[in-house]
DNA sequence: CTGAAAGCGCTAACAG
DNA sequence: CTGTTAGCGCTTTCAG
C-alpha cells in the first residue's frame, strides 16, 4: 500500500506538504504541488480514510438499519438514502435486523464502535431499547417511518393517506365502503380513512370490515383466506375496499376474482405503498404512494444537520403520501 | 467518547492490559480482569474500530456495488450477502452504481480508500475498466452474476436454466415452442434452451421468436408492445413460450390475455428469476429461480478465503438454477 | 511557504 | 502476569 510517506520521500518533501496538497490546503509552491500530484497519479495514491477518520474523528459513514433489505419498500428507501448520502460524500453501512429487536440493538453497538457519524433506523417496533445509551453517547440517531420517544424522526402521514383514499371513493360515488386489514392499524390509515368518511357523513358499517393480519411475505395468502371466508359468510354490500397494503390488496383481489367478482366493475380496490407491482398487476392497482425519494433526502439532510451543526432540537418531519389512481378503482358509481 | 486510556486510568492499569482483556488475550490476573470489565460495562466502552483497523490493517468491511439496490433481484442478493457477512463479523458498505460504469469505477476508488477488506461487484456490463489497478493493489474483488476477465466470480448457469425449461416444455408435451426476449441473449439462457430442445429433436421455428429488449423497469411494457405487434402480424403456432425474465413474462402474459388467449389453457409461459411477484400474479408464474442465498453464501466464503488465506488462484464458481413450476405452465399437452 | 513534532485510539513486541 | 515503547497513516499546530 502506498502511503503519504512514500509520496513525500519520492518528492523530497515532508509528509505535511503532501497532506496539504492532497487536501487543497494553504498555498504550496506551484512547482512542488505539481511534482507531488504527478507522483500521486503515478502511484495511484488514495489517502487512507481510516487514518483520516482516526485523527478527524469523522468517518463519513452512516449506518442504516432496516428490518429486511429485500422488502421492496425498504430497498427503495435504502436506495434513496444511499443516493442522497453519496451526494454529500458519505457512504452507508447497511444492516438487516430481520425485524428482531435484539439484532437492532446489536447492530447499533457495532455501528457505534465503527464510529459512524450517524444512524438511520427503520424500526421494527415502536420501541428502541437501549438506544438511549447511544444518544447519550453523542451519536445522532434518526428513526424513519416510525416515531419513537425522543428520537428525531421522518414520518409519512398514514392518516392523510387514508383520508385521500376516502375522498377518492366518495368522488367516485361509493356509499357503501369497506376496509381490509388489521383493526385498529398502528399507523393510523384506518383512522384517517374513517375520519374523512365521517366528514362526508359516511361510515364503515361493521359488516364491511374484513379483519386480517397483513405483515410479511405471506400477507397476500393470509388476506386471501380471510377474504374468501368473509365472502362465504356475508352478503357483500360494499362497493369499494381500502386495503392496508398492496400485498394484502393482491390477496383480496384474487379472492374476489375467484369468487366471480370483477375489479373494478363490481368492486373498487385501493392499496397502500405503491409497490413496484401495483403497476404490473392486472388490473393495475390504485395505491397510496409514500414519497420515498423525499424520505431519503429529508432523512439525510436532517441527520447531517445534526452531525455538522450539533443541532439540539428534535425534529419530527411529517411527509405527505399521495394517491395514484389505477384501474382497480377506476369505475365511477355515479355514472 | 470513552477510550482505553480512561478505562486504564480508572482501573489503575496500563492500556495494554485493558487491550488484553478486551481482546481476550493472554492471561490477565482474574482480579484485574474483573475490575476492568466492570468499568468497561459501567462506561459502556466499545473499542474504537477505526483505531483497530489502522493498526491491524483490517477493516472487517466489505464493499458491495450493485446496479440498483431497489431492483428486487439485487436487493435479495444484497440481503443474502449482508446476512452471511454479518455471521463472519463483517459489515457491508452498499453502493448503488445506477448501472453506470463511471460510477462503478468511482465507487471502487472510494472503497479502496476506505480500506475495505474486499469488494463484491454486480457489474452492469461485461467489463470493469480500471479494475485491474485495484487488483494490483492487493484488494480482492469478486464479480457476482457476470464473469469478467481474470476476476474471481460467482455465476449462475443460465444455460442450464434454459435447458431445464426446455425439458419441462417437452415433458408437458409441447412441440411448437417459442422464445420471447433478446436474440441472442448475453447470459446464454436461449442457447441452453435451444440446445436441450435439439437433443430432443425439436427447434424453435423462426416465426416463434418474439424479439424484444427486456432491461429495466419498463421491460414489461416494452414486451407487451412487442407481443401485441407479433400477434397482429403472425398466426400464433407455439403452445409454449420461454421468456427472458419475469417482468418481461408479465408483459407478455398481459398481451396474450388482452388478445383473448388464456394462460395456461392456450399457452404456457415460463419466466426467469423467480422474482417475488411470480407467486403473487394471476396466473402464478412458472420461473427459473436463481439460488440467491447460495450466491450470497458462496460469494462471501470465496472472498474471505481470498482475504484471509491470500489465495492466489482464480475461482469461477458456477451455481445451478432450478425451475419452479406454477400455474402458467401447468397444462399437459399430451393429455 | 514548509518541516518537525505531537497525537488520534489501539495493538504488539519486548522487557521485566 | 503487566508496563513501556513504538508505530499504524494522517493532520495539525508551531516554528522558522
Amino acid at each position: 500500500m502506498t502511503t503519504m510517506k512514500d509520496i513525500a520521500e519520492k518528492a523530497g518533501v515532508s509528509r505535511s506538504t503532501v497532506s496539504r496538497v492532497i487536501n487543497g490546503h494553504d498555498s504550496v509552491k506551484e512547482e512542488k504541488r505539481k511534482k507531488i500530484m504527478k507522483i500521486v497519479e503515478e502511484l495511484n495514491f488514495k489517502p487512507n480514510k481510516v487514518a483520516q477518520s482516526l485523527v478527524s474523528n469523522k468517518s463519513y459513514l452512516i449506518g442504516v438499519i432496516a428490518p429486511n433489505i429485500s422488502n421492496p419498500f425498504y430497498s427503495e428507501i435504502i436506495e434513496a438514502l444511499e443516493i442522497e448520502a453519496n451526494k454529500k460524500g458519505y457512504n452507508i453501512i447497511v444492516c438487516n435486523s430481520g425485524g428482531n429487536i435484539e439484532r437492532e440493538k446489536n447492530y447499533l453497538e457495532i455501528l457505534y464502535g465503527r464510529q459512524v457519524d450517524g444512524i438511520i433506523v427503520i424500526p421494527s417496533e415502536y420501541k428502541l431499547p437501549h438506544f438511549q445509551e447511544l444518544i447519550d453517547n453523542d451519536i445522532p440517531v434518526l428513526t424513519l417511518t416510525k416515531n419513537i420517544n425522543n428520537f428525531d424522526s421522518v414520518l409519512v402521514s398514514h392518516q392523510n393517506g387514508g383520508a385521500e383514499v376516502a375522498r377518492h371513493f366518495i368522488e367516485m360515488g361509493h356509499k357503501n365502503i369497506g376496509y381490509i386489514g388489521p383493526v385498529p392499524d398502528k399507523e393510523g390509515k384506518l383512522l384517517g380513512f374513517k375520519n374523512e368518511l365521517k366528514k362526508h357523513c359516511l361510515e364503515i358499517e361493521s359488516s364491511n370490515y374484513i379483519e386480517s393480519d397483513f405483515a410479511g411475505r405471506s400477507a397476500s395468502q393470509v388476506v386471501y383466506k380471510a377474504t374468501t371466508k368473509y365472502l362465504k359468510e356475508h352478503d357483500l354490500k360494499a362497493t369499494a375496499f381500502f386495503v392496508v397494503n398492496d400485498l394484502a390488496a393482491f390477496g383480496a383481489i384474487h379472492a374476489f376474482s375467484d369468487f366471480g367478482l370483477k375489479i373494478p366493475e363490481d368492486l373498487s380496490i385501493v392499496g397502500f405503498d405503491n409497490t413496484f407491482f401495483a403497476a404490473e398487476s392486472r388490473p393495475t392497482l390504485s395505491s397510496v404512494a409514500q414519497p420515498i425519494e423525499e424520505m431519503g433526502k429529508v432523512s439525510i439532510e436532517i441527520l447531517l444537520d445534526k452531525i455538522n451543526n450539533k443541532e439540539e432540537k428534535y425534529f419530527t418531519k411529517l411527509l405527505e403520501p399521495y394517491l395514484i389512481v389505477r384501474d382497480s378503482s377506476r369505475i365511477n358509481k355515479k355514472s
